[in-house]
DNA sequence: TTGTAAGCGTTATCAG
DNA sequence: CTGATAACGCTTACAA
């Protein structure tokens, strides 16, 4: 008895210094006149599978409405173990490769229950690490890694040492699911595409070369320039950014060879878009002249004149599928361990996830002159 | 001792059984031979106001690291009432608009020792409002609600029932602070630049007319024909999307029209690209025979061919600036009110930050021919 | 069918 | 300077 009062006098104080009125589970228990108990397995999300009064039930459920009640979530994934949260680290959302993919992901996350915290790294393995701490804090259930450094010494550690699933997007060194493209034969087969129209001087432009898919797509281009008895010319790699600037300065200082390339394939759409900006500045026809490609096939791609020719990545279904594969890898339960079982279906522990890319030829690439 | 004993093996079990080993306080505590308290004190992040041993803290410390502890914010923000979480809620992360936005969120928000969740509504009301019980439900200290029908009718109820603080990004019905841009009176200037340069017939493509954003800006549109005189021709005004495919088909549609117009606004450079494509599957010559603004100035806008003239929108600064003001609403604390002080320095409850637009006059606005 | 009470992992308030 | 211990809000055996 006195404890009880105690209780309440302490909770209404509170809410009388505090200036609002946060309802909770035990308000609703007072006010319904039964015990929070009752209360939880009024509300649970299966409450049918619990024996009681329906009369009891739906008194219980009006009173909770009444009182404007919100279960609180936190409360309930410090018992259960689990947050349904997931974290997603990339690069740089304003990327325009990164959008589509975390939007892939939080359909799938959102639909299966869970809520994703964004984390931008700009490809700093420090930031990344500092994200990963946090988000180990805050024990979300799992943890997807899009690009960006995957590979420098995560500390995987303290990730299963927490419990916290891990799904990577992109090559990597990690120990742990991935989804990729291949990046190599894609660049492969977009310069390929290129030497069949006929060309034997080209450019590969833009891109980070500390990006692993920067160096997996120079490589593509470099073996299908080898596969065909092509020498590999460095001063026709211009490295740069992922963007429109770096397309720009290198389409420049390409046509300023004094052999310049017959076709350039950019490291992506964005990249593209500044070499044909370049070009048209020089007065250099496409594809007349030179020949230029993309990488991603981002909606504005199609659209542009030249329609661009590109290689099509899917980025939404690389979220959707990485999403997928992690939130398949949470067990369900509130306290699951390894048990054997759940990891069926052929599923690999460990398995890279190969999406499709798609060569799309359009307009801006043809037979040199 | 009995009850020591009973929680140690508890634990240990649940630990065993589960196959992992999450440590907790309890278990550096005792790892370290002192009581929780100390340890919570030792890793306290204003650990120096305590009054401790220096030995004890090192020696904590040390304990706590060899185990790789994480302490579980879960359990802090249960108890200080608190979770340093931020709800974003955005109509489409994949939309050009918002990556930029979202950036400027999260740059601020961690700054601040938040972390954000990210939502994506596609503008449905039904969606927004179960993002909305969701947040709450997980206790989020902020929510941050940007374009997508923030109108209608949204439960504000329940977000300060629950101390919930909000912000909105563009204009809207409710009352709470909010960022914006005079989309109006940009549409206005945008369409003033393009009747200073002589032309009469100015046409209006793309967005849907269920947003906020094009509504505004067709208003301005409209307030600068009526300015000057000029009739408001509705045949003129085609509404569509925010993508490329809406600023092509209206393009199409507007050349084909008996007196078709000299001029085009967009209601962004996305549609602004779709309306260049059509342009030039048209042949017609830009600007020389029409003439093209976008909305936005995106990445790309400059290096379109012609330079796309467009108003440029602060999309980051919009969302730093909307963080900022929220976690700046949010008490510092764990249990203030509406402590009167702590709203000060003229910044309003209610207000309406502003933030400028400006006309970028690029290549692709020229006199009518 | 419903209630009691033991935690989940912290921090803060008291004592010692 | 350090240690018990009571919350925070919820779920779930176990009792009644």
């Amino acid at each position: 008895m006195v404890t009880g009062e105690q209780k309440k006098r302490t909770r209404a104080s509170r809410a009388q210094a505090s200036g609002h009125k946060t309802v909770s589970i035990r308000d609703v228990a007072e006010a319904a006149g039964v015990s929070v108990a009752t209360v939880s397995r009024a509300l649970s999300a299966d409450s049918e599978s619990f024996q009681m009064r329906a009369e009891t039930r739906r008194h219980v459920l009006e009173t909770s409405a009444a009182l404007g009640y919100r279960p609180n979530d936190l409360a309930r994934a410090l018992l259960q173990q689990r947050t349904s949260v997931l974290g997603v680290i990339v690069p740089d959302i304003s990327n325009p490769y990164y959008p589509g993919m975390v939007r892939g992901i939080e359909d799938v996350a959102s639909l299966a229950g869970y809520r994703i915290v964004l984390c931008n790294t700009d490809r700093e393995p420090e930031r990344l690490n500092r994200y990963l701490e946090t988000l180990v804090k805050s024990r979300v259930d799992g943890v997807l890694i899009a690009g960006g450094a995957a590979d420098t010494a995560i500390d995987v550690g303290i990730l299963d040492q927490y419990n916290t699933k891990v799904v990577v997007v992109g090559r990597h060194g990690m120990h742990c699911p991935s989804v990729q493209v291949d990046n190599v034969a894609a660049g492969e087969a977009i310069t390929a595409h290129l030497i069949a129209l006929g060309h034997r001087r080209i450019a590969f432009a833009g891109g980070p070369e500390s990006s692993r898919t920067m160096q997996d797509r120079v490589e593509g281009y470099r073996r299908a320039l080898t596969a065909h008895r092509l020498a590999y010319d460095e001063s026709l790699v211009r490295a740069g950014e992922f963007d429109e600037d770096s397309g720009y300065g290198a389409a420049r200082a390409l046509t300023r060879l004094p052999d310049p390339p017959t076709a350039v394939v950019s490291v992506n759409d964005r990249v593209a878009v500044g070499v044909l900006a370049a070009l048209h500045d020089e007065g250099v026809p496409v594809p007349g002249r030179m020949s230029v490609t993309g990488f991603d096939d981002v909606s504005f791609s199609s659209f542009l004149r030249p329609k661009l020719t590109t290689v099509a990545v899917p980025t939404y279904e690389i979220g959707s599928t990485a999403a997928r594969l992690l939130v398949d890898r949470i067990p369900a339960g509130r306290s699951e361990g390894a048990s054997e079982e759940d990891e069926g279906a052929g599923e690999s522990r460990d398995g890279a996830t190969m999406l499709p890319t798609k060569v799309v030829v359009r307009d801006s690439s043809g037979p040199p002159a």
